[in-house]
RNA sequence: GGAGGAGUGGCCGAGCGGUUUAAGGCGGCGGUCUUGAAAACCGUUGUGCUGCAAGGUACCGGGGGUUCGAAUCCCUCCUCCUCCGCCA
C-alpha cells in the first residue's frame, strides 16, 4: 500500500513511477482526487467535533450548578450539531473507505535500478554462476526419468485430484523431504528462525501480504469462505509482527518456513502441464526478513546470495535475472529471480523469487519500528519487508534429475544430500 | 457444540457515564550521586490523522448503537481463559 500523502505531496513522481508499471495516468488523478476529498472531508468533520468538545464542556458546568431549565434548552440546541456531525461523519468516512479501496489495487512503486520492460523477455540478465554440464546422450524430461524409476505417479495424482497433481513415491518421496531438510538447515544455518505456521489464513492475512483483493481466485478457499489455503508461506511470515510496534534493535528479523503452497493457475492453463512444473500443490522453503529501510537493498542482495549457495551446494546451474517494470510482483519494489539450468528442455526456469516490498505490506498490516537513533524525535516508521525462496522444492527436484541423470537412467545424487536421503545414486 | 469469565498505553495493571489532559508500577530516555557502574533519588516518556505552525481530532480487542457527553451502558464479531461434552 502507498502513502497516501505521497500523492498529494509528490504527485509527479508518483506518476512517473507508476506509469513505469503502466498504471493508466487517469487512475492515479483519480487517487489524488481521492486523497484531496478525503482530506477536505475529514478537516470538516473534526472541526465541528471541536465545536461540541467545546460545548460539551459547558454542558459539564451546567450539569453541575444544577439548572434543569438550563440543560434542557442547551440539550436541545445541540441537536442540530449532533446531526451535523453525523453527516460529516459519514461523509468523512465514505471518502476514507473509497481510498483505501483503490489504493489496495495500487502496485508498489518500481526501483530506479529496475529495468523498463512489458514481459519477461524485456528481464535484464545479472551473471551466470556454474555450467551445464555436456551430455553424452540425450538428456530426458524429469518426468520420464523419475515415473521410470517409480519416484511419481501423474497418473494416481489425477486419479484422487485431477490434473496438475502429483503422487511421489519411494525415492521421490524420500528427496522432496531429504531436500526441505537440508534447505531449513542451511536457512537455519544464515540465520533465519525456522517458523511452522497456519497453512489456512483468514483473508484480511491474504490482504496484508498484497494478496487480496488483486489476487482473489487465484488461490483456494473453504467453502465458507472464512479460511484460504496460502498460496505461499510469505503469508503467514508477512503477518507474524501485524500490527507490532518494534524496537530497532530488534531488526533485522529473519524467519524462514517449510510450508506445502496452493495455487489455482487459473492464467496457466495449457502451460507446464507435465511434470512437476507447475502443481496446484507443490512445497517451498522461503524465507522472509524484515528491516530497517536503509538496510533492506542490502538484505535483498543477501537473500540472492542465500538462495543462491543452496543451488551451489547442490551444484546446479543458475544465473540471476533482475525483472523488468512489466513482469515485477504486485508488492515489489525489486525483484530477482533465480533461474536453474534445465538440460531437457535446454533452458532456463524459475526456481526462486526474492523481493524487496519496502514498505508495502508493512504500511497494510501495520508493522512499525522505534529508531534507536535521534530517540528525542521519538517518530516511528515502517519496517521494510523482503521475502525470497531458497527454493521451491518441486522445481528443484525437476533440476536435480534432470541435471544429474545418467545414461543408464539412474540418478546420481550430490554429496550434501547424501546424508540426508541415504543413498548417493537412485536407480 | 454448551455454560461462564476476560481483553486498557512498549509491558503489567487501576478505572465501570462528565477534573481520564487514562492512577500506579515496570521498561525507555535525561539528570543528581559515583573514578566508572549498580542501587537510590528527581524529572521525562503512547499512537495515528490533520495543519506551514499554533493547534485540532481520534484511539482503552474490531464494528455498530444509546446519550448533550462512553474506557465505563447496550448489540454484534474476534481472541484468550475456566468448566462440561465430543475428538486425532
Amino acid at each position: 500500500m502507498l502513502d497516501h500523502r505521497l500523492l498529494l505531496e509528490h504527485p509527479d513522481e508518483i506518476k512517473h513511477a507508476l506509469q513505469r508499471r503502466s498504471i493508466a495516468i487517469s487512475t492515479i488523478d483519480a487517487l489524488i482526487e481521492s486523497a484531496e476529498l478525503r482530506r477536505r472531508s475529514l478537516q470538516k468533520a473534526e472541526s465541528l467535533r471541536a465545536q461540541m468538545n467545546e460545548a460539551s464542556d459547558r454542558m459539564k458546568a451546567l450539569a453541575a450548578s444544577g439548572d434543569q431549565a438550563a440543560m434542557t434548552q442547551a440539550r436541545d440546541s445541540l441537536k442540530d450539531l449532533k446531526n451535523a456531525i453525523k453527516e460529516a461523519d459519514f461523509q468523512s468516512q465514505e471518502h476514507e473507505t473509497a481510498l483505501q479501496k483503490e489504493l489496495l489495487t495500487i502496485p508498489n512503486i518500481p526501483h530506479a535500478s529496475v529495468p523498463d520492460g512489458h514481459d519477461e523477455s524485456q528481464n535484464r540478465i545479472e551473471r551466470h554462476i556454474g555450467t551445464p554440464r555436456t551430455f553424452e546422450f540425450e538428456p530426458k524430461a524429469h518426468f520420464d526419468i523419475g515415473e521410470a524409476l517409480g519416484m511419481m505417479s501423474f497418473e494416481q495424482g489425477a486419479k484422487m485430484s485431477g490434473a496438475r497433481f502429483v503422487v511421489l513415491r519411494h525415492w521421490g518421496a524420500r528427496l522432496e523431504r531429504a531436500l526441505g531438510q537440508f534447505m531449513l538447515d542451511s536457512a537455519s544455518n544464515f540465520g533465519y528462525t525456522e517458523i511452522a505456521p497456519p497453512l489456512l489464513v483468514r483473508s484480511d492475512a491474504m490482504q496484508n501480504a498484497g494478496q487480496y483483493p488483486k489476487f482473489i481466485g487465484e488461490s483456494f478457499e473453504t467453502l465458507d469462505r472464512e479460511y484460504t489455503l496460502i498460496p505461499t508461506s510469505e503469508v503467514p511470515l508477512a503477518n507474524l509482527h501485524s500490527g507490532d510496534l518494534l524496537s530497532e534493535d530488534q531488526l533485522p528479523l529473519r524467519y524462514t518456513a517449510y510450508t506445502p503452497c496452493f495455487r489455482r493457475e487459473a492464467g496457466a492453463a495449457g502451460r507446464d502441464t507435465r511434470g512437476l512444473i507447475r502443481l496446484h500443490q507443490f512445497s517451498k522453503v522461503e524465507l522472509f526478513s524484515y528491516t530497517t529501510p536503509d538496510k533492506s537493498m542490502d538484505e535483498l542482495e543477501r537473500l540472492v546470495s542465500n538462495a543462491g549457495s543452496i543451488l551451489e551446494d547442490l551444484g546446479l546451474p543458475y544465473r540471476v535475472v533482475s525483472l523488468c517494470t512489466g513482469d515485477l510482483s504486485f508488492t515489489s519494489t525489486k525483484t530477482y529471480d533465480l533461474e536453474v539450468w534445465l538440460p531437457s528442455v535446454k533452458a532456463y526456469r524459475e526456481i526462486s523469487s526474492c523481493s524487496n516490498c519496502t514498505d508495502y505490506q508493512a504500511r497494510r498490516s501495520s508493522i512499525r519500528y522505534r529508531p534507536l537513533a535521534d530517540a528525542s524525535k521519538s517518530k516511528t516508521q515502517f519496517v521494510h519487508s523482503l521475502n525470497g525462496s531458497a527454493l521451491a522444492v518441486g522445481r528443484t527436484m525437476v533440476a536435480l534429475i534432470e541435471n544429474y541423470q545418467q545414461a543408464d537412467g539412474s540418478i546420481q545424487i550430490p554429496d550434501v544430500l547424501v546424508k540426508y536421503l541415504g543413498t548417493d545414486r537412485i536407480a
